[in-house]
DNA sequence: AACGCGTACAACCGCGGGGGT
DNA sequence: TACCCCCGCGGTTGTACGCGT
């Protein structure tokens, strides 16, 4: 279709007929007799060829095609066209609202196993897939948007919480369990441990009165970062503030803007010697993660006064496999909605740091798969933090550009904000908003949020966050949120701090407000940017 | 209108697994 | 056990389209 050049292109071999015939295989006839096989794309002709011939013949034998039909077509190109275009029962058209859900909780659990996850999306093709997932990946990357929507990340961290006593990674397809029960939704006892330890924290963005420095760039650097605190690089810091290296602490080495990135890490409060729990959202609902490795959210500290948290970490990459984005740091690796169709017996001591590879069942290791389990895996794998880091950097991340580093990085602190937003979080919205000028809190999608966006403001601003993925009677998805804890959680813990709910309301219509203003600025909308809203 | 850019999508390519011999 | 063949999968490429400037 789109390459109508090639409609008149001179024909080509088939590569994998050439291979035959260098192999000696495809001694179908003419093939293997020299007959050109076209490539490029299909005719309608050769479609009705095709799909006379499959009517006839059945699928399959692939290769036996073009000796019956003659069609001048290799099998494997007969077979794609098929399964891709051809094969009843193809859903066509843009994916809905809740294949895109779908298709975000089945990477966030198979990483780029296309065929597995159309496998739950009836009518929908690997080919399909995979294409609206590398774009979309492209797209959020760019906008340094988180790559899984915050209930993805939610659920994965609750089922990371229930798999938490067995070591495992994920049940993969061992549970065949399509869908776990809707109201499995747990809150721990340590949830609300932390809830109260963690009163008062702020998950806050600051935004520079330098325009030169990105909002992303203090969110990732956070109040350790200059301006705003006084602390040293994290590079030179004592061990204080421990990243693992799964934590995906990303160096921006191009500098501008960049700096390190941390997004995920703990504060060591030196006074106390208590770890100060930085981040939010899924660290109260993960007790293991949430006083020890827990890195999502970065708040202010009790009372807001952050700076005398003294918050440092290392930069670590962390390789993921191609099109992988650890740009969400969060959720857990168990099994939870829709639970994985995977069998994957993932060896949770396995972290290969192989580029590619290892997705295969057997071999699967989340490290390898890009997975939000990898991701989260290996925080939980590896030691605790605290006063265990091992700069691993070096030795683990083979190749990981930078560039996809710092997007990931930003994704996840945007993911972290999202989350924040979107359910009321009592570390997020509930703070933010009640110094925060703006929520957007009508957005309907989580595929276009809020993007990495320079911008000048007062002293301290908090970053706007667009888009909220907010459960409604538009989302079908909606009773996928009774997942979420936060929300139970927000009415509570907000009425604890701050006595009552007007201050969240009256700090989204403010918050939108400056949204406004910002996004006025230099952001671009036609590259996902702050007003872009799903259709 | 022209251009540039981003997106969507079809198709290609290489690799590896599984089954048969 | 080794080899061959077929098939499927995942990564990548190339091009048309749409939109903004």
């Amino acid at each position: 279709m789109k390459r109508v050049k090639n409609e008149n292109e001179e024909d080509v071999l088939c590569n994998d007929q050439t291979q035959s015939r260098l192999n000696g295989e495809g001694n179908g006839g003419s093939v293997g007799g020299g007959v050109v096989l076209k490539k490029g794309p299909w005719t309608s002709a050769e479609d009705a060829i095709l799909i006379d011939y499959v009517r006839k013949h059945g699928e399959g034998n692939w290769n036996a095609v073009q000796k019956h039909s003659g069609l001048s077509r290799c099998g494997k190109s007969c077979r794609l066209r098929w399964a891709n275009h051809l094969r009843p029962n193809l859903k066509k058209g843009s994916f809905t609202a809740e294949e895109e859900q779908l298709i975000a909780q089945l990477h966030s659990e198979m990483g780029n196993r296309w065929a597995r996850m159309a496998a739950h999306l009836p009518g929908r093709t690997d080919n399909e897939i995979k294409n609206y997932w590398n774009t979309r990946t492209k797209r959020r990357s760019r906008a340094g948007l988180p790559l899984y929507p915050p209930d993805v990340s939610l659920r994965k961290m609750q089922g990371n919480q229930r798999g938490q006593g067995t070591g495992r990674i994920d049940d993969g397809d061992r549970g065949h369990h399509d869908f776990l029960p809707k109201n499995n939704y747990e809150i721990h006892d340590v949830i609300f441990d932390n809830l109260k330890e963690n009163q008062g924290i702020l998950p806050i963005a600051i935004v520079p009165e330098n325009p030169d420095i990105s909002a992303n760039s203090i969110l990732l650097n956070g109040l350790d970062s200059p301006p705003y605190c006084n602390s040293v690089p994290s590079s030179s810091l004592p061990n204080h503030h421990h990243l693992r290296e799964s934590t995906m602490s990303f160096l921006g080495s191009s500098g501008t803007n960049k700096n390190w990135f941390y997004p995920f890490y703990h504060v060591q409060d030196h006074s106390s010697d208590k770890i100060v729990q930085s981040f939010g959202l899924h660290s109260p609902l993960d007790p293991g993660l949430s006083s020890h490795n827990s890195m999502y959210y970065r708040h202010s500290l009790s009372n807001g006064n952050s700076s005398t948290s003294k918050p440092t970490s290392k930069a670590v990459k962390l390789e993921l496999p191609s099109l992988q984005y650890p740009d969400t740091g969060f959720g857990g690796w168990g099994a939870t909605f829709p639970p994985s169709p995977l069998n994957e017996s993932v060896d949770v001591f396995n972290q290969s740091p192989l580029p590619h590879g290892g997705l295969e069942s057997g071999s699967s290791s989340p490290h390898n798969s890009g997975t939000l389990e990898a991701i989260i895996y290996q925080k939980k794998t590896l030691p605790n933090s605290k006063n265990n880091y091992s700069d691993k950097s070096s030795h683990s991340s083979t190749a990981t550009p930078v560039d996809r580093a710092e997007s990931s990085a930003l994704n996840m602190n945007e993911t972290e904000w999202e989350d924040y937003n979107d359910h009321a979080s009592p570390f997020g919205a509930t703070s933010i908003l009640n110094e925060c000028p703006a929520v957007n809190s009508n957005a309907n999608s989580w595929d276009k949020l809020t993007p990495s966006q320079n911008f000048s403001g007062n002293n301290v601003k908090y970053e706007p966050v667009d888009q909220v993925y907010t459960p409604s009677s538009e989302n079908p998805l909606s009773m996928l949120n009774i997942t979420w804890p936060d929300v139970l959680l927000a009415s509570d813990w907000h009425e604890q701090c701050y006595g009552h709910e007007k201050n969240m309301t009256d700090a989204r219509d403010n918050l939108t407000d400056y949204k406004k203003h910002v996004a006025g600025g230099s952001y671009s909308s036609s590259t996902g940017g702050y007003f872009m809203h799903m259709a």
